[in-house]
DNA sequence: CGAGGCATGTAACGCGTTACATGATTCC
DNA sequence: GGAATCATGTAACGCGTTACATGCCTCG
């Protein structure tokens, strides 16, 4: 019984896709699952290792020399399962814009206007990834089973994305006025 | 020229609203930060003591034997003005759900819109804590310099709760068919 | 033949949580 | 007088990032 890993899932579940090597697979999470998903080089690759150990994942030859293409076995589906049963465990939010924005008062009307527009540009620089990702990810993964699950989660940024903009405008009129109205 | 900490950040906000004993600070950030920030004890204590060395708090005599009433002096208000004013730190996003679905095709569509319903109907549960929290704030806070500020991220999470709502019910629906569609 | 991207790993460090440990006060 | 809550702190541990270190291969 193997402790909980969400790198783990990760991993296998990247391999789950289509076997890569470890640098493609850190390229994928961050490309592809980059906007709710994040593995660094220094947890990817001790996880590989065991999983190799634990027979979740096999090592084939790669590309190049010294570089192996990871595939995952029967096991390492078995195990993802297992993982991607376990309850949610959420981490504690920490928002430091909202942060910033709750002692506004301290920080002043006008820096909290410019985090508010900075974070609206932004969430409209991500709804035009979202719309490219969705466009290039449903002509190469369209028709396979994988696509309905992966255009969910784009969807997810979409919606998120949105809910940011309506926010900010909102938030951008409600402190508009130099002055708090006596 | 201390290093830059988040925890800072919370602790004096906290304290320029309102002074507080360590316990009553970390209530605080619980039920009304918490929907965006968290913080621990083993952080809240620690970070204090660093503050009063640095001449940021000021420790008086609290309500009981043994119990300190911490308030932001001069120093600790220019300290919070410079960490508000610091670029904001981005944590890297780890969402286990959209991580579950979007591997959805190993852990199955039955599980999947289990997950989803969860969600929405956590989000709908939120959406009802947010209504809450406002009603009590506007009559505590309405007329404080501090409330538009709150406001703006109590609607935050309004805004967001309904995209998650939105988004929910839109993927139950994309993913209802037992089958993937030939 | 040099620059940049592909590829693999290790090690140190920091942040933050969790669990532990203790005691005062209030309310029933 | 006992339970729950207020109150203060410490210590260990784990997770994850960052920086470091190395080398191959391809393209121009």
């Amino acid at each position: 019984m193997a402790r909980s890993s969400q790198t783990q899932m990760a991993v296998l579940g990247g391999l789950s896709i289509e076997p890569m090597t470890a640098y493609a697979l850190r390229e994928a999470i961050r490309d592809v699952l980059g906007h709710f998903w994040s593995e660094s080089f220094g947890q990817i690759y001790p996880t590989l290792q065991v999983l190799e150990e634990e027979g979740h994942v096999r090592r084939r030859e790669g590309p190049r020399a010294r570089s192996s293409v990871f595939e995952i076995t029967e096991s390492g589906t078995a195990r993802l399962i297992e993982l991607l049963t376990e309850p949610i465990r959420d981490t504690p939010p920490r928002d430091g814009l909202l942060l910033r924005l709750f002692f506004g008062r301290t920080l002043g009307r006008a820096r909290c206007r410019g985090l508010l527009q900075a974070a609206r540009d932004r969430a409209t620089q991500n709804l035009r990834g979202y719309e490219e990702l969705h466009a290039q990810l449903s002509t190469a993964e369209g028709d396979t089973p994988d696509w309905p699950f992966i255009e969910v989660t784009i969807r997810a940024g979409i919606h998120h994305a949105r809910a940011t903009v309506a926010w900010a405008d909102e938030s951008l009129t409600a402190l508009s006025t130099e002055e708090p109205p006596s």
